[in-house]
DNA sequence: GAAGATTGAGATTTCAATCTTC
DNA sequence: GAAGATTGAAATCTCAATCTTC
């Protein structure tokens, strides 16, 4: 069974109109990714959820965990996670709360506050780690072949590199216009 | 700059405990994808919504355009979408009170409902969809080679048959166990 | 004036319970 | 009893406004 068969909308296209089944790779393109995202996110969810934790929380343990003393601007954690500022408030709120997460002034600076991982925090997320891992590794990284994993890894890099110019560092997320 | 080194966190490994470059191959995959769904999704939504439709809004009208009749049960609308049950009956709300969508009551099984696209709700998907076809050229088929793009519909295809072992017809989704 | 962070209000989604039909 | 769909209540996220600090 073809998942996305060809679109049944017309398709206004204004000159030299594209082939039907060129709109059809690309439709298959979005939604397979969109669907390989959609089932992995639907089992990490699940598997973490057994720890007591969100993936949005372990998303945010994760990436202060490894960082340099474990800590890290809500900025920064914003632009990392694909959330807005006032989302990033709510999660390290619920940290903070549950006791995972501690919020520590920035000396330099007074408009930033660091979020930082507690003893709590990391052991929590140990609890949760290896199941993730193993979760990775069977639906993830097992079905596939060498040479598809790497081919994948490379795809996505660059697809990635483009759609996200700054997801690292303190630099401002442009939303490059459509 | 590497995206995802080492995990900081203490691996707890029960036995043969695994490299830390293992733990970092996976992390790594993990994170390319969701990063690359972040991103590409964030450029999606942005793109539909010059056209007054929900990202949510415009993957329903899509999939019921592109079924027979242009109709869908609420069952299988929620199966394809990743949206719970209830989820999808507050879109459809949402599009039938826009004019998209109407509903209309199976005869030979009283309990289930259709969706049906309305011809306003394909003239609004008509309008967006041009757009998002050319976004995903842009962004996810233009800058991969001609071979990049086949490994990437491949081992994505492997990947999703995987994890969603029934996104496709009115089968259950059985939520495999982690 | 801009950056960083937070808050209130509103929108969206899920969970559990309910109702109808098979 | 199970399947399909809906509803109320609660949780989560975003937008716009606000406040502090650079």
């Amino acid at each position: 069974v073809d998942e996305h068969a060809a679109a049944t909308v017309e398709q206004a296209a204004p000159d030299a109109a594209p082939a039907v089944d060129e709109a059809d790779l690309r439709l298959t393109v979005m939604g397979l990714l969109a669907e390989t995202w959609a089932g992995l996110s639907a089992l990490a969810a699940a598997q973490v959820a057994q720890h007591g934790l969100g993936e949005v929380e372990f998303e945010v343990l994760l990436r202060l965990s490894r960082s340099p003393d474990g800590l890290l601007r809500m900025t920064d954690l914003a632009a990392q996670t694909s959330l807005s500022s006032s989302g990033i408030t709510r999660v390290v709120d619920r940290l903070e709360a549950a006791g995972s997460v501690s919020r520590r002034a920035c000396v330099t600076d007074r408009r930033t506050t660091y979020a930082v991982v507690t003893e709590t925090g990391r052991a929590r997320l140990a609890a949760a780690l290896p199941g993730h891992l193993e979760l990775v590794e069977r639906w993830l990284v097992a079905p596939l072949s060498a040479d598809q994993l790497g081919a994948l890894v490379d795809a996505l890099r660059v697809v990635r590199d483009g759609v996200r110019p700054c997801a690292t560092a303190g630099t401002r997320p442009p939303v490059p216009q459509v």
